[in-house]
DNA sequence: GTAAATTCTTAATATAGGTTAAGAAATGTG
DNA sequence: CACATTTCTTAACCTATATTAAGAATTTAC
């Protein structure tokens, strides 16, 4: 065994015990949880730019970026991109609507930073649920703040002008803010970059 | 026992009878786990314009509406109204974002017809889910439904221009467009209600 | 390190949708 | 039924945000 081969392995080895880890900080799990939990998902990596998900596919995965940065998003009529999810480290990402419906995706994902993902099938999830239930617990705990989150992204929309909506936005991803182009803050706020930039000037004055 | 106590009884019964058929129409169950949620949940009548819960509170219970239509929404700086969702027959409404952190709800939900709801607490339905793991997957399943239809109103809202969100909106709701006031689809939507009635006008020609 | 590509800024102009106001229609209530 | 309240419509005017365009700054790729 090459020494390459061996750092590979314990990457990969880091890559799911990062999972088991946000998974016990929700529902507690034993070794042997964990054991069943590993060989459910697949380690994958997405280079910057590349895609994991392109729109008209069926979604039939989910997935759990351990490093990086991963965004969905659709492109309208128009060829503008609206950004619907940022999923940085320790965020699950998917197309709910497709996975839940079966059919065909508005929605691209793609990689903002070189990034490490563990992919999930839905039908693992789905068939795992009755052997572990507790991983039924998590994903239904996740869904709920996933909610509960755009819930709120709904009122902030309904409810506020464009400047408070950047205001909060770096209240909410003070991570992101400088790692990833102002124009996708401006896409997920909902704005064109040039108005972002103008909110932009006016705040420094 | 008098008839009206009687017929108060088998009012009852039926209300608890359409939340168990609505269940085991996503999740089969038995009849003595249909026994066991009928213990579960409260009746309640909400007369129009009465409140099921009110801003400031914390949410605590969810609602699951048989009979009327429930809505929640907030009211912004201005005194403005925003609405979140319309609850019709076979839906559930709360507010997710209280319910899950535990602070105080920023949404009013109050009745738009007069209503009959079973009210379930959220602490009766998390200690639950361990005897009925099936319900667990009930909500897992309602709760992905609710964001699929979520994450599609934010789709909506970045790409789409208002009178097409309000045509979405009819082909959405076909009910709701003749069973409550332009006014408040107008605040579903986020426009003005005067802006709809442009919209309508235009329609129309 | 340099050329090419992408992103960001600024500014002039345009527009979707908001505001205000007032009357008409519909609905609720004694 | 009649009066009060709420909702809906129309129209004139206003504003937040979009569009277009062009140059500056930054990042990417060889």
């Amino acid at each position: 065994m090459t020494l390459c081969v061996f750092l590979n392995i314990l990457d990969n080895f880091f890559m799911v015990e990062k999972l088991l880890q946000h998974i016990d900080s929700i529902v507690p799990i034993t070794e042997d949880e964990g054991e069943i939990i590993r060989e459910l998902v697949k380690e994958k990596e997405i280079p910057r730019k590349k895609f994991l998900h392109q729109a008209g596919e069926v979604a039939s995965n989910s997935a759990f970026v351990v490093e990086g940065c991963l965004r969905s998003y659709t492109i309208d009529r128009d060829g503008f991109e609206h950004i619907l999810q940022f999923a940085p480290e320790n965020w699950w990402i998917s197309d709910m609507h497709s996975l839940v419906k079966n059919n065909p995706s508005e929605l691209n994902i793609d990689a903002l930073l070189d990034t490490k993902v563990l992919v999930m099938s839905r039908s693992c999830q789905i068939s795992i649920f009755d052997r572990i239930p507790k991983l039924e617990r998590y994903f239904r705990i996740l869904t709920e703040n996933a909610l509960a989150a755009s819930n709120q992204r709904t009122i902030n929309y309904l409810s506020l002008p464009a400047k408070l909506r950047y205001e909060n936005f770096c209240d909410m991803y003070p991570t992101l803010i400088h790692a990833i182009p102002q124009k996708s803050i401006a896409s997920y706020i909902g704005i064109t970059p040039e108005f972002l930039s103008k909110l932009r000037a006016e705040r420094v004055k």
